[in-house]
RNA sequence: GCCGCGGUAGUAUAGCCUGGCCUAGUAUGCGGGCCUGUCAAGCCCGUGACCCGGGUUCAAAUCCCGGCCGCGGCGCCA
């Protein structure tokens, strides 16, 4: 390896380290040329250095050699680690350098100041964005939410699953799927692990996840929509009821929170973009029937949406001030969705079939999580698809799992980047996505 | 899909409403020069732009029409 170290670990090891021969490897960030001093800030995704270089001090076959960086050029300095009135309190005096890359080109975009920036500019010139800190930041903050999903279901005894993404039908209905051509027919790419999810709960893993990308090809053109996002999935058998799948969201979203606090990378994260961990009191998410969130609407803010409307972004955004105003919570689930907003596989309430056994998760007035207690009574299941119109036979393939002993069971879905995007207060659902698919944009 | 807003150097912007003072200003980058302790280094010189097409007018970055591209709201959803 050319490189031993990332620069903040140097940094943060500095008082064992001074004194000493350091290898440090990186892009050059600021090139301060007093003529015969020259000071390169050197930059990696975990800090800065700074490396020094002077006229009568450093050889002058390295002094020559510095003279061919330019911004962004990819060095390796080597030298004495030594104290200096820099903000990392070091500097690197050089003895050796390297220069790996030089830019063939001025750059586009200044990695510095990227995030001042247009967005369309940034996602153009992705690889010169993400070189900001402030955004590298984000795809640390990403991995850490998909590394305690993934470590808190394990620990409850889920398994991980990875499901197939080209698939023959559309999981709920047949308008936003992306067709794919296969061998000699069309396919198309998964919008949800749904059904794959259940079949492996009836199959007897019982409690499973699967972090994986989903695609929708519906055409939106909003701040929080990706036509390829990432996708936490949970499911799980032998609940009581839908309650179960609610403990087993909230569960993750307090150790999330928990986490965060104690994180060193999601707690830098959290600070450059100036948020803080989400508030969840300790009593519980709150739970909203959404039958008596039509009443707060109307009541408490003159809200209008219809009995048996889903919400729309507005009312989700009044319901998270409820949230915070009644219950000091950035959290709020909205419960017993009316069957016609729900897809044909969700159970529907025994003595009110107007009404679903399920829930979506507002955080911060974004909706994060959708899920569910799901039908698994065979027949049942056969009239909720007569009900939405759906023909069997496209479902049959599905339908085939529940035949042969199906406990009851439930779970749900969240999106990953909506998750990163809420936890940071990002302004944009494509700033949390690293090389984001929307309507027009498909390079880089 | 429907509706709204926008497009000025590599980047970020001023100018547009109220046409002429625009030979299009500023910052940053880029090229060159000075400088032995800078830290968004500083100073000097230079470089570089009105999305495309048509129209109105003596005169268009500015007003009008069409196109292309971008952004956002709604719908739908994570």
């Amino acid at each position: 390896m050319l490189k031993k170290a990332f620069i903040g670990s140097l940094v943060e090891r500095k008082s064992e380290l001074v004194g000493s021969q350091v290898v440090v490897c990186g892009w050059v960030h600021r090139i301060r040329d007093l003529g015969k001093v020259k000071f390169l800030v050197l930059r990696d995704r975990t800090g800065f250095i700074q490396a020094t270089l002077k006229a009568g001090v450093t050889p002058s076959e390295v002094l020559e050699e510095a003279e061919r960086i330019k911004l962004e050029s990819v060095v390796c300095v080597e030298g004495l680690l030594s104290e200096a009135p820099t903000r990392e309190g070091v500097e690197v005096k050089v003895e050796n350098l390297k220069v790996l890359s030089i830019p063939v080109e001025p750059l586009p975009l200044e990695p510095g100041e990227s995030d001042k920036a247009a967005l369309p500019v940034r996602l153009k010139y992705r690889w010169l964005d993400l070189r900001n800190p402030k955004v590298s930041s984000i795809f640390e903050f990403e991995a850490f939410v998909a590394r305690v999903f993934r470590e808190y279901y394990a620990s409850q005894g889920f398994v991980e699953i990875f499901t197939p993404k080209i698939v023959a039908a559309g999981t709920e209905s047949g308008a936003e799927v992306f067709p794919v051509l296969y061998f000699d027919k069309t396919v198309y790419l998964a919008q949800s692990p749904q059904f794959y999810k259940q079949f492996a709960v009836i199959a007897g893993l019982e409690r499973v996840f699967e972090i994986g990308p989903v695609f929708r090809a519906e055409p939106h053109h909003t701040t929080r929509h990706l036509n390829e996002y990432h996708s936490l999935d949970i499911e799980l058998g032998f609940i009581e009821n839908y309650h179960d799948v609610m403990s087993y969201v909230e569960g993750f979203f307090r150790e999330l929170a928990k986490r965060m606090e104690e994180d060193n990378t999601a707690r830098k994260a959290l600070e450059v973009h100036g948020a803080e961990p989400p508030r969840i009191p300790a009593s519980g998410i709150p739970k909203v029937r959404i039958r008596e969130a039509y009443e707060i609407l109307r009541e408490r803010y003159g809200k209008v949406i219809p009995e048996g409307e889903d919400l729309d972004s507005e009312a989700e955004k009044l319901m998270a001030s409820y949230a915070r105003e009644e219950y000091d919570s950035d959290f709020v689930f909205i419960i017993e969705y009316p069957w016609r907003v729900r897809p044909f596989y969700t159970m529907r309430i025994d003595f009110e079939p107007e009404w679903t056994y399920s829930f979506d998760l507002l955080f911060r007035g974004l909706e994060v999580v959708t899920g569910g207690q799901r039908e698994h009574r065979y027949e049942r299941l056969v009239e909720n698809l007569e009900s939405k119109g759906l023909k069997k036979d496209d479902f049959q393939f599905y339908l085939d799992f529940f035949k042969h002993g199906a406990p009851p069971h439930g779970g749900a879905g969240m999106g990953l980047e909506r998750i990163v995007m809420q936890s940071l207060k990002l302004q944009n659902v494509r700033e949390a996505r690293m090389l984001p698919r929307d309507t027009e944009r498909v390079v880089p």
